[in-house]
DNA sequence: GGCACATATTCAAATGTTCGAATATTGTTA
DNA sequence: TAACAATATTCGAACATTTGAATATGTGCC
């Protein structure tokens, strides 16, 4: 495990890392939508989305489909949805222990 | 799936999503770590370690636990082990793509 | 060709992140 | 309690990310 897997590794992150970014791969779980459908799903508008979309497809993450007019997207591997999971599970877990301490009677 | 949710997970994904707090977990991987130690494993200075653990810290990645002089930190949730080895398989899966891809005699 | 539609790119301003130097805090031990 | 060792915090400069407006590109249809 050297510096460039860290830099790859936290680059494949960052791309993760972001609100909307989430919000276009949750709409893009259960199948491929084109972008003026993910634009009405998760209200983000064209030009921002464009670019998200760019970002992600620069990394792997969603894989881009002409179909007729639109361009259909895709989450690329996945295994990033189980990571997304995994995440929101730890997430999850953590919030329970932080309200089990607050609620705790030696706090 | 609120705004909110996706809010509370790109948190945690961006507290993951850092070159050097991804050496700092993979150093914290096989048990707990003072942070000197962690200063020596990693090469990152303690006033900027001290800060990348106390962003961990505030997002329940990472726990503290004096003991004697020094404090020796831990990974909160083996889930998020897991978490970063499937984002390691899904980045080595995409560079292996990538190669073949290159490779290929139709491109 | 030329128009309309869907998506992409460029740009610049606003905002957020990262870093080291300096300094503060806090437990431990003498 | 003073001095020390270990860690934490604050600050400001450098750098990176995010965003919408404007504009460009590409595709199908007449």
């Amino acid at each position: 495990m050297d510096a460039d897997f860290f830099c790859l590794h936290s680059e494949l992150c960052k791309t993760l890392a972001n609100e909307k970014r989430q919000m276009i791969l949750a709409a893009l779980r259960d199948g491929e939508r084109s972008v003026s459908e993910l634009s009405e799903r998760t209200g983000i508008g064209q030009a921002n989305l464009s670019q998200h979309l760019a970002t992600m497809r620069a990394h792997d993450v969603v894989r881009a489909r002409r179909e007729g007019r639109s361009i259909r997207y895709s989450i690329a591997n996945p295994k990033l949805i189980q990571a997304f999971d995994l995440i929101t599970e730890v997430m999850q877990e953590s919030m329970e222990r932080r309200s089990r301490t607050a609620d705790a009677p030696g706090a």
